[in-house]
DNA sequence: GTCTATAAAGGGATAGAC
DNA sequence: GTCTATCCCTTTATAGAC
């Protein structure tokens, strides 16, 4: 089934993959519409502004992650099965769209409207799904003591840091690409070690 | 000692106030002039470009951080103790300029050229002050194993990631800035704990 | 050194023809 | 739906008077 490729949705992958996966996030519209080999004015012709075009992008792009998140964190597995997979979905997307971080950081997080609109239910999200299991775990001994919000925070730290950083971490390790993406995968067992002080299970199902 | 503000020094330290303490990453040179209550022509009479006092503010104010840091890895003291040091100025730094890491993301990381000017010496530095003593320590049994590389991006992670996405952990925790500073200043002792796995002594002279 | 006025460039949006 | 032409706004940079 080969379909003409109908231009809205033409336009709005080429924007998701100039933005997040060559990096270049500052893009005009022109530049956008050139990759696509579309005329500039159809980008307001379907998206009516600009702003509307990255707003549509960045939800899809959520959307996608955001539901794979939960259907981790909506099945009954132990806690830490559900981080081990979340760091594996987390690291696994942003290996295959490496500027979506940086997207985020640099065009949402500048503007609190932006952000709030975006990321309004992520906050009893992780509420709700870690900070009961976490204390729990603390509970049982099956963990050492943490607060509930550090522990987040160190979690999203070093999930997040080394995407955003990219070209810093390149130049002080002297990583090319692949060196690199290499480095990113092996953050799984890092982070996991990290956060609960014993190593990864070699399988979790 | 009052001396009358040289215009040149006022148009810098407002644009280090504007840039770094109010987060206004993106103002324009108006704003900057109108902020240090001069005409806008003058900014470009004394740094030529507004790339070029963006350079010159960045430059100090990596300079600045950069002394700070050096007297502490430059010094004889035990590993586990620079560290504990190194956190307290970096996180102490970067409570008084609130958007300095911002910038330095917005700005500096988006292009990479940017970047090696100003942390071209920053890889010797790691590799010298952190690899080997960290593997002394390793090998005398005082930490658990760990990557040297994967330790330094931790503990950047876990140092930089809360600066930088303020606005987000602000939202998902419901804190107001006082609270939001009392957690940044929190993060010293969790980071230590999490880098060694042991508590940060009470008393480091 | 400091000001006003103006040039020049870049980019987003829109009207109107096809 | 798609194109061209044009408008408009923002912002930086500079020329020239004081």
């Amino acid at each position: 089934m080969i379909e003409a490729p109908q231009t809205e949705t033409l336009i709005k992958e080429t924007a998701k993959r100039v933005f997040f996966q060559k990096g270049l996030l500052k893009a005009t519209t022109q530049q956008i519409a050139d990759e696509a080999g579309v005329n500039r004015a159809l980008i307001n012709y379907y998206f009516r502004s600009r702003d509307q075009l990255f707003k549509t992008v960045l939800e899809e792009a959520i959307h996608e992650t955001r539901s794979k998140v939960d259907s981790i964190f909506n099945s009954d597995e132990p806690f830490k099965n559900k981080i081990s997979k979340y760091l594996d979905v987390f690291i696994d997307r942003n290996v295959e769209f490496p500027y979506m971080q940086n997207f985020i950081f640099t065009e949402i997080m500048q503007d609190p409207e932006k952000m709030k609109e975006h990321f309004s239910r992520k906050r009893s999200h992780m509420m709700k799904h870690i900070v009961p299991p976490l204390k729990k775990e603390i509970e049982k001994g099956s963990m050492s003591p943490v607060d509930p919000e550090h522990f987040i925070v160190n979690m999203m730290s070093m999930c997040s840091y080394p995407l955003i950083a990219k070209p810093f971490i390149q130049n002080m390790f002297s990583y090319d690409d692949k060196a690199y993406k290499k480095f990113l995968k092996e953050r799984k067992k890092v982070i996991y070690k990290v956060l609960f002080n014993e190593e990864l299970p070699e399988q979790i199902p």
